[in-house]
DNA sequence: TTATTTAGTTAGTGCATACTAACTATAAGG
DNA sequence: CCTTATAGTTAGTATGCACTAACTAAATAA
């Protein structure tokens, strides 16, 4: 009785390449490592320790290196994962098919708990971490077609396996962005809860258009117009706001 | 990596009523004990672990006895389930509070999959039994609002903390029906999948109107008009229909 | 009544997942 | 070059949850 979800057999499936199910925590690192690779950053154990520590659902827990170790040991044995000699965590092959897999619900799950049932876009990503592990196939087609093949979810990232053709020209962050010049939202930050809050107020949200108004880096704030207003952003916040150019 | 949903923890919470999230196992048996109750069964550790045996997502695990008395010495530890003298499991307060929100949360996962994404009905109850381990407070919300706050599941059971009232009259299963009498589906079994498949072709389903043409007990065969035609039944599948008196 | 069946518990084991503490290897600094 | 910090592994332990095998108690049959 305890808030960890684990996972024990006595590995009765009958043989070479692992049970068909995974458990949790395994999901959970797939989908770390999937969007750790879609960020383009260097996966180790410690980053990735990092990251599974901005999963919300999780509490916290499996976060230490020992565990990220023992983890990574038992995924590797099933095929999932490599260890490079330079210690970087690599899927396999089957690796990336199931990682895909979970970040195509995860992002499901995004997309139907905010368009569908109406939650407040700061609280899809943790309810979605919960729900990305309970949907089977069978529901996954029936999600997407009731949302009418989803392309990104709420955050602007893609949808593994849907028709999502990435957006012509350069993407770049809010905080590289030229003044006087009109954006498209691109993606935001989907783990900042307390930002995403902010940013809904905002409505500096995918798809929308901003314009720079001016950036004063000495300052290390960005004012930027929405169609709704005008705003000062941080640079921090800025660097992490994701644009492409408008039309 | 298996099929198995397990749960450890060093029990790492303050203090002295047990950790505040449950694992998906004990959730389950939670659930079961539930059902039990409601259909008037003798809850025992040989019942409940043939009741565990039908959860379709289990995959069957669990369900040896030996498996059942650990989880209730650890279920009983928590304080969620009583042991009897009489070898009966009872839910503590704490327990039946639990147990009706998993059976909430399952209702209305019920409703959500069948109502708002078209699933198939037979498919409901094995996804139900996924997602209630991943609807939080905040989603459960959500969800019996945008379905208008449902009393009942797609099966006809009442869903608790809903304003159901059980409706009017005698509650008696279709074999105990009288012939000529109009009569309102008021429940069908939820976990027969392949019952089910033939019950929604027959259009025999919560709040549909049956009349029993014929009831030859000799043969071990009902003759059922329902709104689309006439069919003819087993006594064993009428025993799991039941009906209620028709307005 | 005694034998047998039925139901349940206890004992022992195995694996997944988590932790802390201690060790190691690599990189950074002096 | 040697010291130290940083990153990661290994060792050892704990808990949850699953199993089989063996035991026990209650009900049934002979």
């Amino acid at each position: 009785m305890t808030n960890r979800r684990s996972n024990s057999q006595p590995e009765t499936d009958t043989g070479s390449h692992g049970p068909e199910r995974l458990s949790q925590v395994a999901e959970n690192y797939l989908l770390a490592l999937y969007v750790m690779g879609e960020e383009g950053m260097r996966a180790t154990s410690g980053q990735l320790a990092d990251f599974i520590r901005t999963i919300p659902a999780g509490e916290g827990l499996g976060t230490t290196l020992p565990s990220i170790t023992g983890m990574l040991r038992r995924m590797a044995r099933e095929g999932l994962v490599e260890l490079t000699s330079t210690k970087e965590i690599k899927l396999t092959p089957k690796g990336v098919v199931l990682a895909e897999g979970m970040a195509r619900r995860h992002r499901l799950a995004e997309r139907l708990v905010v368009d569908l049932l109406g939650l407040e876009l700061h609280k899809a990503h943790e309810e979605a971490h919960r729900l990305e592990h309970a949907i089977s196939p069978d529901l996954e087609v029936k999600i997407r077609e009731r949302l009418g093949n989803p392309t990104t979810c709420p955050f602007g990232r893609p949808i593994p396996g849907s028709d999502y053709v990435p957006p012509p020209g350069p993407r770049l962050t809010m905080e590289q962005a030229d003044t006087g010049v009109d954006y498209c939202v691109d993606r935001v930050p989907e783990e900042d809860s307390e930002l995403l809050k902010f940013l809904v107020e905002l409505d500096i949200l995918p798809n929308r258009k901003i314009t720079i108004v001016d950036a004063s880096r000495h300052r290390g704030v960005i004012t930027v117009r929405t169609e709704t207003g005008e705003d000062a952003l941080g640079y921090s916040v800025a660097a992490r706001i994701w644009v492409r150019p408008w039309k």
